[in-house]
DNA sequence: GACCACCAGA
């Protein structure tokens, strides 16, 4: 006030009073008398500036205020608000400094409000330290003050420093609110700190914020822990379109693609227009289950929409992860905008797709006419190499990727280094690769050479990649079963007996087999040994008559994958009954002329059922698209695109 | 007048 009295008086020739108490038949129902207009002032006016912080121009708002300055003079808070709000719009980091300069030219801090904006104003440039300086010296903050701070930290991913203000803020006696508790909660590291987190909110009555609700509900499935996600989703009585998304891209994060795309149909019925957010969600779901007629149907959904690149890169993705190839490549061509990540999907899903040489063809002319490679682009491209074989291709980008391209290998690189070498058989040089590495070797590189080590039947080195990683993760199911696979191949019976008492002595389980297809807009999930499905008589049949038809080709059961399995009841593991055999029966009894079978598997398919989806692709004239968890097998005419490289 | 959520490639 006391600044705008100042000002006020300051505007030339002091004005009459417009309400004098001492008039006596004057009151506030009188029209009141005009003003006769001042003459134009000589000194910088307020009500110019103020009208120029609103509307600009930057430059002349600046010219301005520093004519203020000169005179001695302050606008009001908001006029100065609205010309950070100019800068910022400008991108002027230099005005902005000149405005905090001439704020607190006068020695004494701005007042509370300004120095928020202030503050919030050095974080929207990037600004952290000149923000936390201010904030620093700001005399009293209320929430506001704290929450900035808190969200600028949590942005820049210094989680711990952030959370340490929210208890700062506390000891000071501010009480966190809605906008305090939805930034937070990016900040947490752990389930347990989100869980004490929610505690909090709940204690503060924040609870019922659709912020913040958006935000716990993002943050427990961003911790894979969809129960209580989905329960403060179910106790919402009036919900959002984000609240939808973040419930629907938690599921479909998490890979339960079936409860995402169920939720949007849920969506859908209560009303609500999907937007970007929401059918890239959908699309991630249909990618992760395979759902290639859903995502199809989301596809008719994104034509709708103006023209996304976001869109069509998920879209891409999801027809490359559903083995449609030529729709992706459709697509791709159609594209008026690709970026690194339309061209990275390409080259990573044909070489998924066993594709590698054409995968290398696109990135050769990406190098030419695309965007340049990143770091994932070049994890697909030793993808491609290492999927076919192609050891000294690999061995050349991996070697030039850092001079061409400018990166770093890293691990993921390494990785798809070991599984080249690897695959190939050269396991000592793997071996050494892994030994050379900059990094501590991770689960992940202990886990491809073991890979390698059973399809090239080396026991020692098995071994010895089985116990590195075990050493990382004492409770791993996989390494367990790999490693009695390896020891069942070279019949050592023995150290199987021996994988599996370890295995019931730490309570490890095997993880069933379990395949799934999309029939008739239902998806239909084939447990190995299950027999709970409800025309599973009719699905023996025809599995029997496969069986049958494909032993006229001279197929012979391997039996050496029985023996590998681990499972307590070997009986119920039987060969005929492993999930995709299963599924492969029902999708021929359903299929549809001309479309190919797609089934989704959450194990590597095995050795014979391999051997089964190629002879029963050939006689029954139908192309098997089969995905397991690392890679795809399409099946044609007796062959694999995975050439049996796997 | 200042502070808040969801979505694409390994």
């Amino acid at each position: 006030m006391k600044l705008l009295s100042r000002s006020i008086l300051s505007l030339g020739p002091p004005r009459p009073p417009l309400l004098s108490l001492s008039f006596p038949s004057f009151s506030l129902f009188h029209t009141i008398p005009p003003v006769p207009n001042p003459p134009p002032p000589h000194h910088p006016s307020i009500e110019s500036f103020s009208h120029l912080c609103l509307h600009g121009p930057l430059p002349a708002a600046m010219a301005v205020m520093a004519s203020l300055q000169a005179h001695g003079l302050r606008a009001d808070p908001i006029s100065y608000s609205h010309l950070i709000k100019l800068c910022l719009n400008h991108g002027s980091i230099d005005d902005a400094r000149l405005i905090h300069h001439h704020l607190s030219s006068d020695g004494h801090c701005p007042k509370l409000f300004l120095s928020n904006t202030l503050v919030g104003m050095y974080v929207k440039f990037g600004l952290l330290d000149e923000a936390r300086k201010v904030f620093d010296q700001m005399p009293e903050r209320n929430v506001v003050s704290w929450t900035t701070m808190i969200s600028a930290l949590t942005n820049l991913e210094q989680k711990e420093e952030a959370l340490m203000l929210l208890l700062e803020m506390q000891r000071d006696g501010i009480r966190p609110n809605m906008y305090t508790f939805s930034s937070i909660l990016r900040a947490c590291m752990a389930l347990r700190t989100l869980w004490s987190i929610h505690c909090c909110i709940i204690k503060f009555g924040l609870e019922s914020d659709v912020f913040v609700r958006s935000s716990l509900i993002d943050i427990y499935s961003k911790f894979g822990d969809l129960e209580h996600g989905y329960r403060v989703f179910s106790e919402m009585v009036t919900r959002d379109l984000v609240v939808w998304n973040s419930i629907i891209g938690g599921f479909a994060q998490s890979g339960d693609g079936y409860r995402a795309v169920d939720l949007f149909m849920q969506m859908k019925r209560a009303g609500f227009l999907a937007n970007q957010g929401t059918l890239t969600s959908v699309l991630r779901a249909c990618t992760g289950m395979v759902l290639l007629e859903m995502g199809k149907q989301v596809h008719v959904h994104v034509l709708k929409y103006e023209r996304d690149l976001i869109l069509d890169n998920a879209l891409l993705d999801m027809y490359c992860k559903c083995g449609s190839l030529e729709e992706a490549d459709a697509l791709f061509q159609r594209m008026p905008e690709r970026d690194v990540i339309s061209w990275s999907t390409m080259i990573s899903g044909l070489a998924q797709n066993g594709r590698s040489l054409d995968s290398l063809r696109l990135f050769e002319s990406m190098k030419v006419i695309g965007p340049i490679p990143n770091y994932i682009t070049i994890v697909g491209v030793l993808f491609a190499c290492s999927h076919a074989g192609l050891v000294e291709e690999g061995r050349y980008y991996f070697r030039s990727m850092q001079k061409l391209f400018g990166i770093e290998p890293g691990r993921e690189h390494y990785g798809c280094m070991v599984d080249l070498l690897g695959r190939a058989g050269k396991l000592e040089e793997a071996v050494k690769f892994i030994h050379d590495m900059n990094f501590k070797p991770d689960s992940v590189i202990w886990r491809t050479l073991l890979g390698a080590c059973r399809v090239h039947r080396n026991v020692n080195l098995a071994a010895y990649a089985a116990k590195e990683i075990l050493k990382l993760e004492p409770g791993d199911e996989g390494t367990y079963i790999l490693l009695s696979n390896i020891y069942a191949d070279s019949r050592q019976w023995s150290d199987v007996e021996q994988v599996r008492k370890a295995m019931r002595d730490r309570g490890v389980r095997k993880e069933p087999g379990r395949s799934w297809l999309e029939v008739g807009k239902q998806i239909h999930v084939f447990i190995v040994g299950d027999m709970s499905h409800p025309q599973m008589d009719i699905i023996v049949k025809e599995l029997n008559r496969l069986v049958g038809r494909i032993t006229e080709l001279g197929y012979v059961p391997n039996t050496d994958f029985v023996l590998h399995d681990l499972g307590q009841e070997q009986k119920e593991e039987s060969l005929q009954y492993h999930s995709e055999k299963l599924a492969i029966a029902f999708g021929i009894m359903n299929s549809t002329m001309g479309k190919p079978i797609r089934i989704m598997k959450n194990l590597r398919i095995c050795g014979d059922c391999h051997a089964f989806a190629k002879l029963v692709a050939k006689t029954e004239d139908k192309a098997i698209i089969i995905r397991d968890p690392v890679r795809f097998h399409q099946f044609q005419d007796g062959v694999c695109s995975c050439g049996d490289y796997w």
